[in-house]
DNA sequence: CGTGGCATTGATGTAATTCAAAAGACGTGG
DNA sequence: CCACGTCTTTTGAATTACATCAATGCCACG
C-alpha cells in the first residue's frame, strides 16, 4: 500500500498493520472524511476500533454548543466505548480520508485465544488509553495558553513517527486543539506566533511545525519531577 | 466494623469489602496518615490498591513545585500503575487516617480464576479508571472556575455514598480541588462563596457542602448533550 | 475572479492569578 | 477547658492573562 498524501503533499501517515495479518478477515474497512462520524454509541459497544491512516478525534459536545476534544487518535491508535453513565463520547474523522477498522469484540477475543500478538494489543488497549487521558490531564492542569500549546507539541511529537529534521505535522485544525488545549482557537494561534517569534518553532505552513529548540519548549511544557 | 468518625463527627466512609472474603488472605493492610506516600513506583507495578477508608489522590508534581492531581480515590476505587513512560504517578493519603489494601497482581489473578466477582471488578478497573478520567478531562475543559467547581462538586456527590440531606462531604482540602480542577486555591474558595451566596449550597464547616439546588449546579455545570 | 473557510493579528472587557492580610479551624499543652 | 500557635480558608486589591469581538490575510475551490 502506497503512502497517502494530503492535499499538500505533506506525507501524513502510513497504515500501521500492527496485527494486520490475523485481524484483517474480521475488520470492516471504515472510511471516513473530515468531521464525518466514525462512532457513537452511547452504551458499551461491542465494537473496537482501529486508526489505520488519516486521525480522529474522541469528543463530547455539550448543550451550549462547545465541544471537548478528549483524545486524538493517529494510526496505531485503538479505541472502544466504554460503559460511560455520564457523557456521550463519540468519535471523528480529522482528515479526508481517514481509514478505520472495526472489529467485533467477540470475534477479537476469539482471536486473541490463538494469536498472542491480538491478545496482548487488546490487553495493552485500556493502559494506553489511560496513559494518553492522564497525559492530557496533566497538560490541562498547566494554566498558561503557551504551556500547555508546548506540552501537546512535545507530547504529539512523541506519539506520532519521528518524521525528518524534528517537524511535526498537526492532522487536526487550530479549533480542535483549541478544544483539546480548553483555550480559544486565537490562544492556540498566539501561542504558535509566540513560540515562533521566540525561536523555538519553525511554522512551515499551518499544519508543519519544525522544532528549533526542543530544551526550551520543554522548559516551557514544565515536565514531571521525579519524587 | 462500626463506623469510623472524623474528630467532628463526620462519618466520612465506612470500609466497603466488595470481595473482601477471597482477597483478604492475600491484602496488605497499608494506613497512612494524610499527606503520606501510599505507592510510587514508576514502572509497571506489581501491586493492584483499594481504598478501604478515608480517600487518596493520584497525582504527579512538577519541577517547578506544582502539583497535579489527576484523580481521587475513594473507598471502593481500586488503582494500579500503568506503564507510563511520560509521567511519574503517586498516589498520596489525603485523610487521616486512610486504609487502603495493597494486593500481588499474580496473587488477585490467581483468585480471580475461580472467584468472578473478583474476575469482574479487574476487569472493571479499568475501564472505571478511564470513566473517572474522561469525566474529568470534561471537567477541565469547562472554561470559568464556577463550573468547574460546580462540576466537581456533581461529581464527587455521584460518586460519594448518599449522605443525609444532599450533604457531601470533601476529604480533601481547597488546595487538593484547586489542584484537582487545575484553579487556585482562592478560585475555589471564592466559587464556593460564590455559590453560597446564590443559595446554591451552604457550608457547614469548611469539609461540608450541602447541595440545596441541585438544578442550579446542573445548570452552571455544562452537561453533555446528546448527539 | 470572486467566495468561503481557516488562521492570524489587534483592541477591549472580563475573569482568574497573584500578593497580602484577616478570620477561622485545629491541635497542643498548660 | 481555655489559651496559644499553626495551618487552612476566606476575603480584598492590584495585576495579568485569556476570551471575545472584529478585521484582515491567506489559500483552496468553484
Amino acid at each position: 500500500m502506497p503512502a497517502l498524501g494530503s492535499s499538500d503533499g505533506i506525507i501524513i501517515d502510513r497504515p500501521r498493520f500492527a496485527t494486520s495479518a490475523c485481524v484483517e478477515p474480521v475488520a470492516e474497512h471504515l472510511t471516513r472524511n473530515a468531521d464525518e462520524l466514525i462512532c457513537a454509541e452511547n452504551d458499551h459497544s461491542p465494537y473496537w476500533y482501529r486508526v489505520l491512516t488519516g486521525a480522529a478525534r474522541c469528543c463530547t459536545h455539550l448543550n451550549d454548543g462547545r465541544r471537548r476534544v478528549i483524545d486524538f487518535l493517529i494510526p496505531g491508535d485503538m479505541f472502544r466505548v466504554y460503559a460511560l453513565p455520564v457523557h456521550r463520547i463519540r468519535l471523528e474523522a480529522v482528515v479526508t480520508p481517514t481509514l478505520v477498522h472495526r472489529y467485533r469484540r467477540l470475534e477479537l477475543e476469539q482471536i486473541a485465544r490463538f494469536d498472542r500478538a491480538v491478545a496482548r494489543e487488546m490487553r495493552e488497549e485500556a493502559p494506553r488509553a489511560i496513559e494518553r487521558l492522564q497525559a492530557h490531564t496533566v497538560m490541562l492542569g498547566h494554566s498558561s495558553a503557551i504551556e500547555r500549546v508546548a506540552a501537546f507539541l512535545l507530547e504529539f511529537s512523541r506519539r506520532s513517527r519521528p518524521q525528518p529534521e524534528d517537524t511535526l505535522v498537526l492532522p487536526m485544525s487550530r479549533s480542535d486543539v483549541a478544544d483539546y488545549l480548553g483555550i480559544a482557537v486565537e490562544s492556540v494561534s498566539r501561542a504558535l506566533t509566540h513560540l515562533r517569534r521566540d525561536g523555538i518553532i519553525d511554522l512551515e505552513g499551518p499544519k508543519r511545525v519544525r522544532i528549533k529548540s526542543r530544551p526550551a519548549l520543554e522548559q516551557l511544557a514544565v515536565q514531571v519531577l521525579d519524587a
